[in-house]
DNA sequence: GTCTCATAAATTGCATACAATTTATTAAAC
DNA sequence: GTTTAATAAATTGTATGCAATTTATGAGAC
């Protein structure tokens, strides 16, 4: 009876990288993932990338198709607007449970977090910008104490990442992300209306900014895959 | 390019009937799911099993323990109260939108289902009922047409059903369902205030049912197994 | 050039074999 | 009888090999 799981299991520490590339857009949505190919990269067996991609099929980041393999999912328009509709229900309820029960230390995690964001936004890190922003609420969502709740974030960040890969305009500029910040005050100020306003308008912000009526964008950018 | 998937891939059947055997309390928390048995009873080798066991897992319905192997999972009483919150979230969204979006078709799958769990409980079928009774909040979240919050509940349900097999009083009565039926009849009636009281009420309703200030049950009742 | 068909290469799906680990059993000590 | 240690059995974790399928390649017809 050992004291905690010592470390990650490794299948989910290879779905959680996968993820982390598909948060950056690295991995662009619709790109075929061969299991060879991914077994070499992370030094395990066809096995093992098998599961992970499995757990990422389940959580819809990645699409299977029989005897065709893995690729990485491209959401539709429609699936967009469930997200951000699901999105708009949850993160007010995330917001409630934060300010009732975050602790001193789970706000300094958020206040470490909106350095981080800051810092990138300074280097021009776009890709972990855009990283960043996604992983903030599932921050939020880990803080807000309810797992279940937590582990939707978790799927449905990552997906947001997708849509905006596949829906924003062409040059948008790097979200104007002191949004995150002022919610973080507004949730250390127990100012739970506004927090959730903040939310809410953040929210609608970033799928505005959308061209959900427009046909997604459909080739990959090999040359700038790896800048 | 063939027309729609064909048939759903052997790994999720397998998942969906141990889920089955779940949400019937003939898989009871805790219980040990051995790789060579579930293989054998389903004819497939180790490997499929393992998939479906990683699945059953993210879900959260099983527990994997490094080297010990999967165990249905004994959610803690915390758990079962935050799960129950996030069904007082979601579920209202989903009458919301059941009433806003479902056409004939969807209100006659609902009535049949109704049908299906009354005979269930004329029969005295008590396993039956308790999937059916699950099956009903799966199926409104279907009919919802939110495919993030079809699977979400496509989760929790099953999880409810673990809640009540630990935390029930020894001899609740079978719920008293007419209160599905109350439910479909104000979507119907497109009353969606009454509506979502009614949910709310019933979601109350299982949880107040639910000692979840004792100890669970923690015996496995090998006998009536296989009744 | 491009369309069609045959063939080759690449890739997925699956079972199996074996090492690593845990669990059960037995024997010995107290 | 209970505890401890040693051994055997059962079970999990992983890689590998092979059949089935898809994708790529190339030759020939038009």
């Amino acid at each position: 009876m050992d004291a905690v799981p010592t470390t990650k299991p490794a299948i989910e520490q290879i779905a959680e990288r996968i993820t982390d590339a598909v948060m950056e857009h690295r991995l662009p949505p619709g790109i075929k993932l061969v299991e060879e190919k991914l077994a070499s990269a992370f030094g395990v067996s066809r096995t093992k990338i098998r599961q992970a991609l499995t757990l990422l099929a389940k959580e819809g980041l990645v699409t299977l198709h029989a005897n065709r393999g893995a690729f990485v999912t491209r959401p539709s328009a429609a699936e967009a607007r469930d997200l951000f509709a699901t999105r708009r229900l949850v993160e007010p309820e995330i917001v409630r449970n934060v300010i009732a029960r975050a602790c001193e230390h789970d706000l300094a995690r958020l206040r470490q977090h909106l350095v981080a964001e800051s810092e990138a936004r300074q280097e021009g890190d776009r890709r972990r910008i855009i990283r960043l922003s996604g992983q903030f609420h599932m921050l939020l969502a880990e803080v807000s104490g309810n797992k279940f709740i937590e582990k939707l974030m978790a799927e449905l960040c990552p997906l947001t990442c997708l849509i905006i890969a596949l829906y924003d305009a062409p040059q948008t500029p790097a979200c104007p992300e002191d949004e995150h910040k002022l919610i973080v005050d507004a949730i250390a100020a127990h100012d739970e209306t506004e927090a959730i306003k903040l939310m809410l308008h953040h929210l609608e912000h970033i799928e505005c900014e959308l061209q959900l009526d427009t046909e997604p964008k459909r080739d990959i950018h090999w040359e700038t895959l790896y800048g």
